[in-house]
DNA sequence: CGATTGACGTACG
DNA sequence: TCGTACGCCAATC
């Protein structure tokens, strides 16, 4: 349809949600948000739906969000420098050469945890 | 409205 | 174990 239906929750917005419930410290993946929506195989909608969010007028912590082996994958879109590495540092995350330490433990899985 | 895109994930060599 | 190739699916242009 030419005419975009009234969807108030677009995935998206869904992603959003999830996104703004991972607590601070704490990391989550792409692949995991996308199978706690119920569409396992759209991760990359996921990371989409992040490049989208900081038109969003909620704060969103996009940086709370990597991908599945813990790499800031998308610092580039976070501004010039390491303002996402300096971002979960801020929050008591170790990060060496864009890669989370102890990311197995700093994981945070919605389909576990928030359930 | 059709083609392209993309901050991923999995499979395969 | 590491690197490369392809598939996915919804938003954007």
């Amino acid at each position: 349809m030419v005419v975009p239906t009234n969807k108030h929750h677009s995935f998206f917005e869904e992603v959003f949600e999830v996104v703004k419930l991972i607590p601070p410290g704490r990391v989550t993946s792409y692949g995991a948000i996308a199978r706690y929506l119920g569409t396992g195989k759209s991760s990359r909608m996921v990371g989409w739906a992040m490049n989208s969010s900081h038109s969003s007028t909620e704060n969103i912590p996009a940086h709370r969000v990597v991908n599945r082996i813990g790499v800031l994958t998308g610092k580039a879109h976070f501004g010039p420098g390491k303002e996402m590495e300096m971002l979960l540092v801020n929050e008591g995350l170790e990060i060496e050469n864009d890669q989370i330490k102890n990311f197995k433990e700093k994981y945070w899985d919605p389909n576990v945890d928030l359930l």
